[in-house]
DNA sequence: AAGGATTTGTTCGTATGTATA
DNA sequence: GTATACATACGAACAAATCCT
């Protein structure tokens, strides 16, 4: 029972036939309703929905309860340049896109081996911890957790409150300028947290960006931990500048 | 009826509830049998199944059939340097990991828009296209694909045959030296084609790096994009260099 | 080596919950 | 409020891969 004419199982190829369907552009916008599809290809409404499941899991479609499943219109990623001056508020406005920063929490904990072995301060000392998202044209963009040495900079907190920006904040905290000192970039799915936050579906994919900020003198000031989401942005390394 | 005690539906529960047993160390290597689970939960196996596709999904089990399902390991990733020189050889040795490249395959194509401008060449010039597998300790590593000038470089697939180096095969046409113009970075989910070549699951996530190396005049030389597994790299970019 | 037991994968059926139009 | 459409959940059966005797 259970014909496999082939050994595909059948709803890998109901899934095929949709992709086709809409590389083909004979589905455009909105899939028909899956009882619909179910009796199109001539299987159960599970099946229907296992297809979709693996479509969605591929970005492909959205699916939205009550309202039908959707295709992903795949709009062009945000190029984000990463370097030595890395200034969220400066890289944004030279695409003309117009950013703004939410604090979303603030905290005080104790640093770990690797986060003592970044900011340069013993295992256990106490930290800053800012939970950042930024947000353009009220769609969430990224999300970022900055760690900072409570020892050096008592005051972060309530200087990034006031004045919404990490150079700011630093500035009146007696750091005049900084630079990036190491970016590691990885990616992974983003988390339950994030995924509320970003607004994105929750198998979605973030590039996280680990760096280190130091002073003019080299010391460690800044150790930042950003999640962009993969599908909007892309990372742009240039040896010389711009 | 399926009392839903707080708003939370019973898989995500359950899914939950499998990862605390694993991050608390109760379960360390291996599921217990999806019925059981079901039973210990009070739930239909289905709903058991659901809660594991979306562990599988995180990337923390990974279910094999007529085995059973595992906590997936997570190994240290490999550091991957970014900056004007990038020598994938010489990087990995850093790091003591010895490297051997394969050759996929090779291809003559006609340059679209966006390939003519990082080459800088006409649209529908002719170029050697150059698939390549990263392979350390018979581990498939990342997957890439050059895009060469068959004009100017007419012999640089047999060079790289010969040689198995893209520095040395550049060189025995003409090109003592190179940099790295610009490099770009995203993420996505692996494609069926490269997921069977990586040897990873057909959901993984690849770090793409995007780049165009120049010579010493600035003219570009190669357009090379590389598919990292994102679960085995991590990309480091440092302004001053080591 | 053969065959039964175990375990995950697929497919159907049915019912109910929840959000949207 | 009703109808539509996706989401969750249970039950049953069989397929396919692996393991064990």
């Amino acid at each position: 029972m259970h014909a496999l004419d082939d050994g595909i199982s059948r709803w890998r190829r109901v899934a095929d036939a949709i992709r086709a369907d809409i590389a083909s552009g004979v589905i455009a916008q909105q899939l028909p309703p899956e009882v619909e599809l179910a009796e199109r290809h001539g299987v159960n409404r599970h099946t229907v929905r296992r297809a979709i499941a693996a479509l969605s899991t591929e970005g492909l479609l959205r699916a939205e309860r009550g309202r039908g499943t959707f295709v992903n219109a795949q709009p062009p990623r945000v190029i984000y340049p990463i370097g030595e001056r890395v200034r969220f508020r400066e890289n944004m406005m030279k695409q003309s896109i117009e950013p703004s920063g939410r604090l979303i929490g603030a905290e005080r904990v104790a640093a770990d081996a690797r986060q003592a072995a970044q900011l340069n301060v013993a295992v256990g000392a106490p930290l800053h911890r800012l939970e950042r998202l930024a947000v353009v044209d009220g769609m969430p963009m990224s999300r970022s957790t900055s760690l900072f040495s409570a020892e050096r900079f008592p005051d972060i907190i309530s200087a990034y409150a006031e004045t919404g920006s990490i150079t700011q904040a630093l500035q009146k905290s007696g750091v005049s300028d900084y630079r990036r000192r190491e970016t590691r970039i990885t990616a992974e799915r983003v988390s339950p947290n994030d995924a509320e936050l970003l607004q994105c579906a929750s198998d979605a994919i973030v590039l996280i960006s680990n760096a280190v900020d130091v002073d003019m003198e080299g010391k460690p000031v800044q150790s930042v931990r950003t999640r962009f989401l993969a599908d909007r942005f892309e990372l742009s390394f240039k040896p010389e500048g711009d």
